[in-house]
DNA sequence: CAGGCTTGTCGACAGATAATGACATCGCCA
DNA sequence: TGGCGATGTCATTATCTGTCGACAAGCCTG
């Protein structure tokens, strides 16, 4: 009876940490604009006003997000053989949880939102490209690199554009070869 | 002195479709929620309780705005040795003004909108998922029609994501034979 | 045990939004 | 030309948002 939910310990450290993880999974999934910071607060447990005192403001919260994004999995971890199999099979079939495309997924959703699109516009260059083309390396590599992130991206909104009717697994099976096999042959040359 | 707009003439035919056009050329370079209706009357020069009253609301509007969309040039317009070669072009030069992509460009720019994304989804299905499969036609159409749509799409926003920095004319043009080969290639089988 | 700093909540405000109904104005027709 | 329906505008409302300042509760230190 009156059971009653645990508090939160004040630790002002851990609750800063968990209102950044509550935004990064929310603005994974949703867009700047539908992300309201009493959805976060909501998640962690705390009142709005808190987010706002320990962010400043909303697209400091943002910033902070994109800032962190590199801390998780990443495309570029793993054999580069594989790069095309790994990818596309997340693309294609998903993953749960704090996949390898989460960084690309928080640039992806926010890119339409007029609030956003420049902070996201910013960090792409520095966070993502960067990065991804020099991995490429070799001639043309700003070309591959944008090759392949805008094929991984539309596969991803093709996903949701297509969400309601879903393949046959062999179908799958096919999209994912051939995708796997644009992918590799893009970075490699 | 008090040079005066001409006002536009009482025709409420005209009217609707001066809101029509104004709104699928809104829709399609900002995402559902940064379009408001004040935006879309002004484009027309008329007050947005105007077109309110004509479309029911935002929601509806914006439904006819998808239904509308398959009028325009199309994708699956030309020849289709050349469709690589000339969507490339547009996904990659751009075009100013009303271009086969621009079908394509109001699906991706509220689909990460929650208000709009169950109707983009429902509709994207019926008005381009189906007839552009049922175009490419062969084995695995669907298969298929889901790449090409998705490496277009991704190109799309991939030209944002990086809109700052741009490629030399001679990237360019190797991004532009390298997309072409690709797309050409999954709708070739 | 008492003071004070930290951590968090509550209520309110300002701005923007879509939508609604009452009002004004234009143009056609008798 | 005078009236009436069609066409368009204005003011208002309700709702939602991020943000701010004042207040409450908790924990640590003296």
């Amino acid at each position: 009876m009156f059971c009653q939910v645990s508090p939160r310990p004040r630790n002002a450290e851990a609750t800063r940490a968990a209102i950044l993880t509550a935004a990064r999974e929310r603005f994974s999934r949703e867009s700047y604009d539908d992300v309201g910071m009493r959805d976060i607060a909501g998640d962690v447990g705390v009142d709005a006003a808190l987010v706002s005192r320990y962010f400043g403001s909303k697209e400091d919260l943002f910033l902070k997000v994109l800032e962190h994004c590199g801390d998780g999995p990443d495309l570029m971890d793993g054999d580069r053989a594989t790069f095309g199999d790994r990818v596309a099979r997340e693309a294609i079939f998903g993953s749960e949880h704090d996949g390898q495309l989460e960084h690309l997924l928080v640039l992806l959703r926010s890119i339409g939102s007029a609030k956003a699109s420049e902070l996201v516009r910013r960090t792409a260059d520095e966070s993502f490209f960067g990065p991804f083309q020099a991995w490429i390396g070799g001639s043309d590599a700003p070309v591959r690199a944008r090759l392949a992130a805008a094929f991984i991206m539309g596969m991803e909104v093709s996903r949701e554009l297509t969400g309601g009717q879903t393949l046959t697994r062999e179908q799958s099976e096919t999209m994912h070869a051939r995708m796997a096999a644009i992918l590799q042959d893009i970075i490699d040359g």
